[in-house]
RNA sequence: GGGGUCAUAGCUCAGUUGGUUAGAGCGAUCGCCUCACACGCGAUAGGUCGAUGGUUCGAAUCCAUUUGACCCCACCA
């Protein structure tokens, strides 16, 4: 016999198998013209994140693809790799500077970058191994680091060819300036949150007259800022107001009240204090009326040198107290109301964003833009599910142009030198060392780096060693485009869209041609996984726990397509369930093993029904699970081998097998049961594989080698994925098997609600139409074990015995004699339930039959159908009348 | 303000073009330590498919209205 433990034990096999296909390099893929590539792009993790559930759950999807791509012989490629993740990271590093009572300034570029090299060497990549632990089939070969010289270079290319074609230009905008980062930051980065503020109203004296003007504002410190106030152009109250001046307090500047449309009468005071420089809409306006921008900020939030006193060094919103003190003291001040708005927040330190105005870079999205959405709405970029396309194209339809520069350190410099003579601009692939416009040698580099997007929108190009190794390099041409992207609604602009746009850009085709976005993982009570609630489930310590398969297992099987998926630890219970019971059932049948033995082909043997129901369960479990991973309904492909293990071939199909394994060795209805379970369950851990690949790569291993699955690889991860074309079909067998099942579970079930004893074993008589009558008769030795009989009486002939249960069904009648145990009240109130349950459905289908329009529209088949229901109603519904009636007498 | 998703058993969800008696897992209840598995086996209960109206021979499914929950986008000071 083939020994195994009396349960699984993940220690034992995970890291093992995993060490063994990666020596095997199983998961590496080269170019190959003789196989077609399959490539999934894994969306890289911050370099120096931790594992979290979402990762385990997205990538896991990407790992059952790829193993299941891998099975059915595809070049299958999933690249992995990391981001350096500019903000994030050096947040991380600032810190640490923080608690050693230092700073980044005080340290200077050159040794603060270091540090964060040296941190990265140090920190990152834990995730990585991280993923060994999951199981994850990456292409280690092929590990990608945006920071990477290689991929360092395609940024460069890419900015380089940008710029020259001037879809990358510098610009004085309004950005979204994050005060404790102090950067900009694009506005994909920026979210809005509501928050309680206040509207605060006050009035500005009219130069040359005793008569105010009243504002309403929530952002009073900006007034220091203030340009003009604005009305809007039919509003009776000012009308006559437009033209004049106003004395701006404490400036003591004098600014223009001017009519605009976009001023809201209705709204606040209908005045609008303008300060250009710190509003979106106010630099708009302000450019339309050329008015002065003044900028009041310094880069930390607090207010600027150009501010009079006591304003002056005042973090933001302090200066908003004190300028409405100081207005109060003037007597300008009226009231202020509680106001409900929403603020622009950075995505990163959390903070309120300063629209700031400043010098950055841009890349120009529109022209970048319009053939992305095209892909989409031509149908060649699919999303999955599709419902997401139009807020793809919503975006890209109205795209603003994207920010690009950053005031970090930690991330790929600017390529671009200014001339300190001509005041030119150069750039170049390689670093300049003269101005390319009057070669003057004194140059500087821009001191900003790019935004981390700006690398990994090229994830699609620079691993595969473009643009370097030329830029249709053999990697390039052969993994690019990728087949599917799986990743999460939430960077649908950030990276999705963006990758789509450069693919077009520099291939002329898409990146990938489906793109699956997985559920967003929360707690059960719906909210989202976050360290700061911390209600996450860390998936490393479910691994410990229940091992990795049963952690893939459940994440893959809880989680829909899209949407949000509420799991908490314990639903993992479920998966180690599920994997124990894989490894109870092969236990059973290897008990009658021999490692290495010769099983019969399938071929020639005769095959008992429920083998062929099990042998068509196993085609149909096949074909269901291929089909739903196409359709990219993880889940649903989860939930049937689920079922098909569980429900099909162990509780049907080892207990039918199991008089014939207590056979002695080398009986030849042993040696067939065997043939039929190891080529079942050999197919059933090939179908189980991509979910769960170490328990299905350890049991598999075991198993003696099935002659009708040919040649047998090193390892599972390379053998080939059922296919149900290729597999014995047994359809008729199937359905008659479906008769045996109802007739077991009718005898269960009245043997369970009639209380008797579960081990003593009754005689059975089944009456049973003649169609089915001989195989009822050949399913005998089945029916004693399962539904507990010493003895089955079968035939179109057999009547009920007198005093004896029963229960009916489609086509046949079972009956328990139990002479002096029945207890006749409780039969018949059985009996009576059945009968109104029937009497019920018999009821809605004479109705519908019954109903002349009903009949004459509805198509044939479904007429036909209905007629055959209400024949097998009445049918059941009489035998159970009878059988009332004999429990009277 | 615009767009999107969802509402089905106590819980989490299936239900793919409208058509047998609306399913599964978990939970609950009852009975079983049956020689692979108590991480197990067998059985049972539980739903007027959010509400209203319409289309249809027929609606959980299609349409309209409505209630509630959530997500994304958006510059009303």
């Amino acid at each position: 016999m083939i020994e195994l433990e009396p349960s699984y034990d993940h220690k034992l096999y995970e890291k093992k198998w995993y060490r063994h296909s990666l020596e095997h390099k199983f998961f590496s893929a080269s170019v190959d013209a003789s196989k077609t590539p399959y490539t999934i792009l894994m969306p890289p993790p911050n370099v120096t994140s931790q594992l979290h559930m979402g990762h385990g759950l997205g990538y896991s999807i990407q790992d059952l693809f790829v193993r299941w791509k891998r099975m059915k012989g595809f070049n299958a490629c999933w690249l992995p790799g990391t981001d350096h993740a500019g903000i994030a990271t050096q947040m991380m590093v600032e810190k640490d500077l923080e608690r050693e009572g230092t700073t980044r300034r005080a340290m200077g570029r050159e040794k603060f970058f270091q540090r964060l090299v040296d941190w990265k060497e140090k920190y990152g990549g834990m995730i990585l191994d991280q993923f060994k632990t999951m199981g994850f089939s990456c292409d280690w070969d092929k590990l990608a680091y945006t920071m990477d010289p290689k991929l360092s270079e395609a940024v460069r290319y890419v900015f380089v060819e940008l710029y020259r074609e001037g879809l990358i230009y510098r610009g004085e905008r309004l950005v979204n300036w994050d005060t404790v980062l102090q950067t900009a930051i694009s506005d994909d980065e920026v979210e809005s949150q509501e928050i309680q503020g206040i509207l605060y109203y006050y009035r500005y004296p009219i130069e040359g007259t005793d008569q105010f003007i009243p504002i309403a504002t929530t952002r009073p410190e900006t007034m220091l800022g203030d340009t003009a106030v604005a009305v809007n152009p039919e509003d009776e109250r000012f009308k006559q107001l437009i033209g004049k001046q106003v004395r701006l307090p404490f400036t003591n500047r004098l600014i223009p009240i001017i009519a605009d449309d976009y001023v809201k009468s209705e709204f606040g005071t209908g005045a609008v204090k303008i300060t250009p420089a710190h509003d979106p809409n106010d630099f708009e306006i302000g450019k339309r009326h050329k008015l002065p921008f003044i900028n009041v900020m310094t880069d930390t939030g607090t207010m600027a040198e150009n501010t009079p006193t006591p304003f002056q060094g005042l973090d933001r919103f302090v200066a908003r107290k004190e300028v409405i003190k100081q207005m109060k003291a003037l007597g300008l001040f009226d009231e202020e109301k509680s106001y409900k708005t929403t603020v622009p927040h950075s995505e990163r330190s959390k903070t309120i964003i300063e629209p700031r105005l400043s010098q950055q870079w841009f890349v120009s999205m529109k022209q970048l833009a319009e053939p992305a959405a095209e892909a989409a709405r031509q149908g060649e970029l699919q999303f999955h599910p599709e419902s997401w396309k139009k807020t793809y194209l919503y975006w890209l339809d109205n795209i603003q142009d994207w920010c690009i520069s950053r005031q970090l350190w930690w991330g790929h410099r600017i390529p671009i030198w200014y001339c300190k003579d001509c005041e030119g601009i150069s750039t170049g692939i390689e670093d300049p060392t003269q101005c390319e416009h009057c070669q003057s040698k004194n140059i500087r580099q821009d001191e900003d780096v790019l935004d981390t997007w700006f690398s990994s929108w090229l994830w699609p190009l620079s691993p595969f060693g473009w643009p370097n190794e030329g830029t249709s390099s053999k990697q390039l041409e052969y993994f690019n485009p990728t087949d599917v992207l799986v990743t999460a609604p939430e960077i649908i602009f950030l990276w999705v869209a963006r990758m789509v746009m450069v693919n077009l850009k520099f291939k002329q085709r898409l990146p990938f041609k489906h793109v699956y976005f997985n559920a967003t993982v929360c707690d059960k009570q719906g909210r989202k996984f976050s360290k700061t609630l911390g209600n996450g489930i860390d998936p490393l310590e479910v691994v410990e726990l229940h091992g990795a398969d049963a952690v893939r297992f459940t994440a893959i099987s809880l989680a829909p397509l899209g949407g949000r998926v509420r799991m908490e630890k314990e639903d993992f219970e479920n998966g180690s369930r599920f994997v124990n019971k894989i490894w109870n059932a092969s236990r059973l049948v290897f008990q009658h093993l021999e490692p290495n033995q010769t099983l019969p082909s399938l071929k020639g043997l005769q095959l008992s029904l429920a083998e062929k129901w099990l042998l068509n369960r196993l085609r149909e479990a096949t074909e269901k699970v291929d089909r739903h991973l196409e359709g990219y309904r993880v889940n649903d492909a989860v939930e049937e081998l689920h079922h098909f293990i569980w429900g099909a071939f162990c509780d049907w199909g080892l207990e039918c097998a199991k008089s014939d394994l207590a056979l002695p060795a080398g009986h030849k209805d042993k040696e067939r049961a065997l043939s039929v379970l190891v080529y079942v369950l050999d197919g059933a851990l090939r179908l189980a594989h991509p979910v769960m690949p170490f328990v299905t790569e350890e049991l598999w291993q075991k198993m003696p080698k099935h002659p009708d699955w040919g040649d047998r690889p090193e390892s599972i991860c390379i053998a080939a994925f059922p296919q149900a074309g290729l597999m014995p079909a047994y359809e008729d067998e199937a359905k008659q098997w479906k008769t045996i099942q109802d007739i077991v579970s009718g005898i269960r079930s009245v043997r369970s609600q009639m209380g008797l004893p579960p081990r003593q074993e009754l005689p059975v008589h089944i009456r049973i139409d003649e169609a089915l009558a001989s195989t009822v008769t050949q399913a005998e030795e089945w029916i004693k074990r399962l539904a507990k009989a010493d003895k089955v009486v079968s035939g179109p002939e057999v009547v009920r015995p007198g005093q004896s249960l029963s229960a009916v069904g489609k086509g046949f009648e079972v009956y328990l004699p139990v002479q002096g145990l029945i207890d006749v009240e409780k039969e018949q109130k059985r009996l009576s339930t059945e009968e109104q349950r029937l009497q019920k459905i018999l009821s809605g289908i004479l109705g519908k039959l019954n109903n002349a329009s009903f009949v004459e529209r509805a198509p044939e088949d479904v007429l036909e159908q209905t007629r055959v229901q209400k024949a097998n109603m009445e049918e059941q519904l009489s035998a159970i009348r009878q059988n009332l009636k004999a429990l009277a007498d």
